[in-house]
DNA sequence: CGCCCCTTTGAATTTTGTCAAGAGCCGTGG
DNA sequence: CCACGGCTCTTGACAAAATTCAAAGGGGCG
C-alpha cells in the first residue's frame, strides 16, 4: 500500500530543478508550509489515483516512472503519458473536478503530494509558477499533438520504432549503443502505441535477430539506430 | 488570397462571448489598441500558418470551420483538432518559436489575428485572461487524450460512429435527427481517425443504408443514435 | 456539356489481431 | 536448493480488419 514517508522539504529537495518550483528563489523555500508538501513511496503496480475520481491533490513524481492511462469500458486501455522525474501530474482538478485518467506506477515510486487548493495559491502568489506550469501544459499538448500523430498516421512498426528512439534520446543524449532501463512490458508498450501483445513482440524479435537491438532485463539498447528507422521508415514515415 | 478586412472592434464582436475575453469587464475593452486586432478573411482550403513557421501571431476564429494537421515526411496526415466558433490557435509560440501544426480553413472563415507579443502583454495585465486562456489549454490537453484513446484503442467503425455523435453533439444539444453541418471531406475524416477514404466511405454507406444516418450536401443527419452505436460499440466501446 | 473531383464499390493484398501452445523467467515455499 | 506455479514472452497458424488498387458513378462548376 501507499506509504507516507514524511513532509518533504522543497528547499532541500533534489529533483526541484526539474519540478515547477524549478525558478523559484531559493529565499521562498525555507519557512512557508506549502513548501513541506506530503512525499509519499508507492510499490510497482499501486494506483495513485483513478479515473473519475474526485480530484483534491496533484502531484510531482520524484523518483521512478509512473503511466497514466485511459479505459474504455470494455477494458481496452490506452496509455496516454509516461512520466518522469519532476512531471506534475493530476493537475486535472484545475479543468474539471475529477480526473481524466488514472496513474499507475510502473515502478516503485516516490510522489510527492501537493493539495490542489493550495498549489493554486500558490500559482496566484508566484508568477514563476504560473509560468513553468503553463510551460509545461503547453508542452504536453504538443505532445500530445505528437501522438497522435503516430497513433493515426503511423503503422505497427514505425510506431514501435519511433518510440524506441524516442525513448531512448529521452535518457541519452546520445541514444546509440547505450544500455537504457525500459521497465514497459509488451502488454505497456502495446497499449501506449496502440497494438497487441504479440505485435510488439514481433517486431522486437525480429529486430533483436537483425541486430539492431538489444535486450536484457528491462533494459534496452539502440545498436543501429539508422538501420532500424531505415528498416521501418523506408518511405519517409519517421 | 486571405485578405485583410480591417481592425476588429473587441467592445462590439459578436462572438467574444466565445473567446478568451469573454470574462473582461467591457470598460477595459474600449479604448486600448491592442483591442483592435486585425480582421482576416480567408477562402476554403487557404493556409493561416504552416507547421516550422516561426510563431508571430496567435488567432480566433470568429466564423468558419479550421483544421490544424500534422504531417509526416511521407505526406500522410493527420488533423490534430478542428477548431470551431471562438476557438484560440497558433499560440505555439508561448511554448517554442515555431507553429507546431498547419492551420487550414475547411470553410471560408474569419478569423482575428493577435501579435503573440500583445497577447503576452494582455495576458500579464489581465487575469481573467490569463484564465481562459489556462482553462482552455488545459481542455485541449484532456481532449488530445481522449482523442489519443480514440486512435489507440479503437477500430475504425467505433472510431467513426463516435465521432458523428461527438461532433453532433458539439452543435446541437439534441443532436437526433437534426441536419447538422459537417464540412469535412471523406479524406478529411480519415486524416482525423487515421483512416483512409475507402474505410470512411464503406460504414457511411452501411449506416445509411441501414437507416440509422442521412447524407445530404455537407450535412449529416443522425436518425438512430442507439442502434449506430450498437452496432458498432456492442462490446462496451464506446 | 464536359471535366474534374469526390465518392462508392469490388477484389486482391497486406497488416494486424486472435487463438493456442510452448518456452523462459522468477519468486515462493517446501 | 530445487520444484512448482504463475507470469510474461515468443512463435505459428489462422482469421479478421483495413489498405491498396482499380474502375465506375455522381455532382457541381466553368
Amino acid at each position: 500500500m501507499a506509504h507516507l514517508k514524511g513532509k518533504g522539504q522543497c528547499s532541500i529537495c533534489q529533483i526541484r530543478h526539474l519540478s515547477i518550483f524549478s525558478q523559484l528563489p531559493e529565499s521562498r523555500l525555507g519557512s512557508v508550509s506549502a513548501f513541506q508538501p506530503a512525499v509519499v513511496t508507492f510499490a510497482e503496480g499501486e494506483v495513485v489515483y483513478r479515473q473519475n475520481d474526485s480530484a483534491q491533490n496533484a502531484y510531482t513524481l520524484r523518483q521512478g516512472l509512473v503511466k497514466l492511462i485511459k479505459m474504455l469500458p470494455n477494458g481496452r486501455t490506452q496509455i496516454v503519458r509516461v512520466l518522469q522525474r519532476g512531471d506534475l501530474f493530476g493537475f486535472d482538478g484545475f479543468a474539471g473536478e475529477r480526473y481524466n485518467q488514472t496513474a499507475i506506477c510502473l515502478t516503485q515510486a516516490e510522489i510527492c503530494r501537493l493539495p490542489l487548493d493550495e498549489l493554486q495559491s500558490l500559482r496566484r502568489a508566484y508568477p514563476e509558477v504560473e509560468q513553468a506550469m503553463t510551460q509545461r501544459w503547453l508542452m504536453h499538448l504538443r505532445e500530445a499533438e505528437d501522438m497522435m500523430l503516430e497513433l493515426g498516421a503511423k503503422k505497427a512498426g514505425e510506431r514501435l520504432a519511433s518510440f524506441l528512439i524516442r525513448w531512448s534520446r529521452r535518457t541519452e543524449a546520445n541514444s546509440e549503443a547505450v544500455w537504457i532501463p525500459l521497465p514497459l512490458s509488451r502488454a505497456e508498450m502495446g497499449e501506449l502505441l496502440g497494438l497487441t501483445v504479440e505485435t510488439v513482440s514481433r517486431f522486437l524479435s525480429e529486430w533483436k535477430r537483425q541486430g539492431y537491438i538489444a535486450e536484457q532485463r528491462g533494459s534496452i539498447r539502440i545498436l543501429e539506430e539508422n538501420r532500424l528507422r531505415d528498416a521501418v521508415c523506408n518511405t519517409g514515415s519517421c
